[in-house]
RNA sequence: CGGCCCAUAGCUCAGUUGGUUAGAGCGUACGCCUGAUAAGCGUAAGGUCGGUAGUUCGACUCUACCUGGGCCGACCA
């Protein structure tokens, strides 16, 4: 008993049983090696294979983590106890510029000149060494949560052997021709001199104020060979100047003006405003002119503007590599703001540069990398692109190009770590995976992917897929995976490496000065050698061909790094080949939704373009972990939930239970610690107390799990059903961790410990632990409830292992498992199933729900003796239950009636009332349904008798006489008025409600055997402990005592029961509904 | 603005291929049980299943549109 734990609720900051236990638990597992020991024991089963998706562990850890964490050691443990071998490596995510953003804070620079000018290596260093500050605190959160994970050999993206992988895999798609550099147009940091991912600049969304100018393009004249259409315009406008007008909130991207584009289906006007002529899209012509008055001159498509020509704004310089300052046809114009008319900026947005390539448009770039506008640019040299929006549109005005300005609130992006610097658009050369072809193949391996939830596949992942652009593959910053690019500074000749060697083939001495320096500097980590600045000293020739390679300056996007891990974290193919082979694809992988674009994508991105394979068969996608009001998590709301303030209050179970349970593991969750208090109390409340129940009297008995018991089949009928429901339950608890639905099994197995196991077998049974006379039927009860448990533990185990592993410990099993967790699943045995004896033994407690309603409504409580139930149900099976004598005992029993009769026909007890079994009618009757469903209504007596006797029914629904069948009708029994009756579901129990003088002697003995037994508890005597009794009261008392003394004096463990006038001086008073009575209980100290 | 998801009791959520009286837990009120209880059980109140229209004998369930919330994408120029 010594260990069944015993709350402290006097100790107020005492850490309360259920933490205790865990970390008894957890100190096991530490001194038994256990996660090594199960692995162990699986190291020639089949795999089941699970990736765990690096974190970046210079972050910490949050309670979003611990539901991620949940679901991937749930299903984890789950294929490790069915038998297979669950490899769990961990893995850390190490570059990227959240990294360098940190150590910019640190080192208090900002930005990339001040990182070039304090030392690469220096801030390299840092990098590197900040990569882990959190990690201890991400260890000390995986072991207290029970997460297994191999956190002893890690796979570490910034690892020589991983980079290693990583360049090989480019290598290889340099092989097939994926690998390119282009221009691309990137959101650009400019005061960083970064590009940054989607993922990055969708975090710096914010709302807002630029400048809305609308500018006038003023057309040429027409020339010869024009269409008339044109001509027409200007013949129209009749020698006033013409003007396309365009709208822009970004200035400074005028001056690298190249074309104009308008929708060749779109209807634009001439209007007449005097002293000019303007152009824009009809629909938007009333707004735009408002306060000019005018005349439509002509209406038009915008295909007669097509080919046009205008004046530029700004003649700085000239676009390169095309026409300029033409009127061209682009499909993304619309009307829905602006003017129908788009200035295009082909070195500044992504839909201009496809254009302007598309049409023959040149190319003009007037902004330098770092944000200011170009030498070029007269007044505006070296002006920030913010200010020199100002000067433009002042120039502008004073020309009298403007045709109106304003300001627009809109959403912009911001750099997310630098929020007041603004992103923009910028056209820049850039690597590039080919991911585009082979966008089919990634859809075709997508759409045999198992999601959960499902909609994920062809969804939001599915749409990202069918807009796939090319991988921007290239960062230009310090810190990650250098691109294993060099190239040639004369011929331009590019060259891959794959390989450490490969570097080493083109020059022997590559390593030379980054060992000497080693050697000078042993704190200098090894794997410096594969990253800046030392990397990029390295470079070759070759003979016979001039100029020198060297490496192109740019890291890798680290999702690429992610991407890489099913292959990277074996250092494939440089060693474990067969390893990857027997780990690729994985079984298994469980992220947040918001991986849709990083790690999902980016992994089977490189699975599909190097194998050919989606890297992972399964995904559950876990939703976002918001606060109790719904609102997202974040820290400057001050809403997250640390999970050390909610594990050492309620246990990491119960968290675990709280997270698996609550709701669908997509669905986002409304974090509320309330809801794990609820499952400590509800699911591990009533865990507990079995145990401890259990525990009890097993050792009062010396019971152990070697004792002899009866065959199964011979035990009786509750012992049998609960056999019964445990193999269903594990039936269908395996099915749904089978189907990656931990809620669903989590739910189950909650459900069958608090009302079958708890509140109906242990319940029904108590007396037969202390009780029975019989010693075959107490093994029986013993054995039943310890294989319960048993079972029960290890379905617990993959769900709250600490818990589960303390339960298997307790109950002494003979199976020889140091712990539930080195042992296997239980199978479900189709043979310990019996349908009917679960349906009946459903009826019963139905019965008895009712009954207690029926009791609760003639107010008349359990302890009174009552004469006789009347109980009926809808079905044979209902009914065949009832009239189980070992079955109906049950009933009599919980609620204290001396008989349960079964009323099968309506008679003087109930009425029946017969109802269409709609889907199987339906189909058969379709529209005469209603006219079945009055005539039921209306069956005579005969009828009713008819359908009762013969199973049959005869009716007429104006086309003819139909039978139908019991099949096809449900039969719903009710009670009839003056008694206490209740009714569900075509069940009803009727309570006769007559107490008699003998049923009333009878309640009051039972109310004396409730007060002493109080009374036993509340001087803490021990359940075996004998006493001696002194009973006094009135008459009424002195009858129940004298009527049921030896009752009374059994079920109390009284060896004396004496009946006193006088009250003894240690009696207590207590009341009995109105009638005072005396009892003095005294402990004989015969303790056997 | 677009895509996806969600909307069921005061709160957190279930609800299987359309089928009879839409469920559970928490909370509230009242009652009950306790020789395992850390507790538990029962009853009641509480719902036009976000709204409208449609398909159907029948819609919480399917379809369309609308409203509100969330996530993701989007400077639409």
């Amino acid at each position: 008993m010594s260990e069944v734990v015993q709350d402290s609720s006097s100790e107020k900051d005492a850490p309360n049983s259920q933490v205790r236990l865990e970390e008894a638990a957890l100190q096991q597992w530490r001194e038994l090696d256990l996660f090594r020991a199960a692995q162990k024991r699986r190291a020639d089963a089949p795999r089941f294979t699970f990736y765990e998706g690096p974190p970046t562990a210079n972050g910490r850890p949050g309670i979003h983590h611990v539901l991620a964490r949940a679901l991937k050691d749930v299903i984890c443990r789950y294929h490790d106890l069915d038998g297979k071998l669950v490899e769990r490596k961990a893995g850390w995510d190490t570059h990227g510029l959240p990294v360098e953003v940190e150590v910019e804070k640190k080192l208090k620079i900002h930005g990339k000149q001040a990182i070039c000018d304090y030392g690469i290596e220096g801030f390299t260093r840092h990098c590197m060494d900040s990569v882990f500050q959190y990690v201890g605190e991400w260890e000390k959160l995986t072991e207290r949560i029970g997460y297994w994970l191999d956190l002893d050999s890690p796979y570490v993206t910034y690892h020589e052997n991983y980079v290693e992988s990583v360049w090989w895999s480019l290598k290889e798609l340099h092989k097939k021709g994926l690998l390119y550099q282009s221009h691309k147009v990137i959101w650009w940091w400019p005061r960083g001199g970064t590009a940054l991912s989607s993922a990055e600049v969708g975090l710096g969304y914010r709302e807002t104020t630029d400048p809305s100018v609308v500018a006038r393009f003023v057309l040429r004249s027409p020339r010869a060979g024009d269409a008339a259409s044109t001509a027409d315009i200007f013949s129209a406008a009749s020698g006033k100047h013409v003007a396309l007008l365009a709208w822009t909130t970004t200035p400074w991207t005028l001056p690298s003006n190249c074309g104009l584009a308008v929708g060749a289906k779109i209807k634009y006007s001439l209007c007449d405003l005097g002293a000019e002529c303007v152009i824009v899209a009809s629909s938007l012509k009333d707004k735009l002119l408002e306060a000019h008055p005018h005349s439509v001159l002509r209406e038009f498509d915008g295909a007669a503007l097509v080919g046009l020509n205008y004046e530029p704004l700004f003649s700085f310089a000239l676009p390169e590599g095309g026409r300029a300052h033409e009127v061209i046809h682009a499909d993304f114009v619309d009307i829905s703001t602006g003017t129908g008319c788009v200035h295009l900026a082909p070195g500044f947005g992504e839909d201009d540069t496809r254009v302007a390539r598309e049409n023959g448009i040149g190319f003009l770039q007037l902004v330098e990398p770092d944000g200011t506008m170009s030498p070029c640019t007269g007044p505006f040299a070296g002006q920030p692109i913010k200010e020199a929006d100002k000067d433009i549109l002042r120039d502008l005005k004073t020309r009298g190009l403007v045709f109106s300005s304003g300001q627009v609130r809109h959403e912009y992006p911001f750099c997310w770590r630098a929020p007041d610097d603004p992103l923009i658009q910028y056209a820049r050369r850039s690597w590039f995976v080919r991911t585009t072809a082979a966008k089919e193949r990634l859809l075709a391996l997508n759409s045999a992917i198992d999601w959960h939830p499902e909609h994920i596949r062809d969804g939001r992942f599915g749409d990202f897929l069918r807009n796939n652009v090319d991988w921007a593959l290239s960062r230009e910053r310090f810190w990650g995976t250098p691109l294993p690019i060099w190239v040639n500074d004369v011929t331009g000749e590019v060259d891959v490496i794959g390989s450490v060697q490969d570097i080493l083939d083109r020059n022997a001495h590559a390593f030379d000065a980054f060992e000497a320096a080693r050697a000078a500097d042993p704190t200098l980590s090894s794997h410096f050698r594969v990253h800046k600045p030392w990397i990029d000293a390295i470079t070759w020739t070759k003979p016979g061909s001039e100029g020198v390679f060297r490496r192109a300056p740019e890291v890798i996007d680290c999702w690429y790094d992610s991407g890489a891990m099913p292959f990277a974290q074996r250092h494939y193919p440089f060693e474990n080949r067969e390893l990857f082979e027997q780990t690729f694809p994985a079984d298994y992988i469980c992220e947040g939704l918001d991986q849709t674009r990083g790690w999902f994508y980016s992994m089977l991105a490189l699975g599909t373009l190097l194998f050919d394979k989606a890297p992972y068969k399964s995904v559950i996608v876990n939703g976002l972990v918001n606060d109790k009001q719904g609102r997202k998590m974040s820290k400057s709301v001050g809403n997250t939930v640390n999970p050390w303030d909610v594990i050492p209050k309620h246990g990491a179970d119960p968290l675990r239970w709280y997270l698996l349970a609550s709701s669908p593991p997509w669905q986002s969750k409304s974090f509320d610690a309330d809801g794990i208090a609820e499952v400590e109390r509800r699911i591990f409340g009533t865990l507990w107390p079995c145990l401890s129940f259990f525990r009890l009297y097993a050792d009062v008995d010396s019971w152990t799990p070697a004792t002899p018991s009866p065959a199964a089949p011979l035990r009786p009928a509750l012992d049998r059903w609960l056999c019964s429901r445990l193999h269903s339950v594990t039936r269908d608890y395996r099915a749904a961790m089978d189907e990656f639905d931990p809620m669903k099994a989590t739910r189950l197995l909650g459900t069958f410990i608090t009302d079958e196991l708890s509140n109906w077998y242990i319940r029904r049974n108590r007396a037969r632990f202390w009780k029975s006379k019989d010693p075959a039927d107490k093994n029986a009860a013993y054995a039943t409830l310890h294989e319960a448990l048993r079972t029960v533990a290890f379905l617990l185990a993959p769900i709250a292992p600490m818990s589960a592993h303390h339960l298997h410990r307790e109950l002494r099993c003979a199976d020889g498992l140091v712990s539930v967790h080195l042992g296997d699943l239980p199978r479900c045995d189709a043979a310990c199933i019996d349908t009917t004896l679960e349906q009946r033994m459903a009826a019963v407690m139905t019965v008895v729900s009712l009954g207690r309603a029926a009791r609760e409504s003639a107010r008349l409580k359990v302890r009174q003796p009552l004469l006789r139930l009347i109980a009926s149900g809808p079905d044979v099976v209902a009914l065949q239950g009832l009239k189980d004598e070992d079955l109906a005992r049950e009933v009599r029993e919980e609620l204290n009636v001396k008989e349960l009769l079964v009323a099968e026909r309506s008679g003087p007890y109930c009425t029946i009332n017969v109802k269409p079994h709609l889907p199987v009618l339906g189909p058969k009757l379709g529209k005469r349904l209603s006219a079945l469903k009055t005539a039921l209504t209306q069956l005579s007596e005969a009828q009713v008798a008819g359908l009762e006797e013969r199973g049959e029914l005869i009716l007429d629904l104006g086309d003819g006489p139909i039978t139908f069948n019991t099949a096809e009708l449900l039969v719903e029994r009710k009670g009839r008025e003056g008694f206490a009756v209740a009714s569900a579901a075509g069940f009803m129990a009727a309570l006769d409600t007559t107490v008699t003088p003998e049923l009333e002697c009878e309640g009051l003995a039972r109310e004396l055997i409730n007060r002493i037994q109080t009374q036993r508890k509340a001087l803490g005597l021990k359940v075996t402990t004998r006493i001696t009794l002194c009973i006094s009261g009135d008459a009424q008392v002195q009858a129940a005592v004298r009527e049921h003394g030896s009752r009374i004096a059994a079920e109390t463990l009284a060896l004396d029961l004496t009946c006193a006038d006088e009250a003894p001086s240690d009696a207590v008073h207590v009341d009995l509904d109105g009638i005072t009575a005396h009892i003095a209980v005294r402990a004989t100290g015969d303790g056997a």
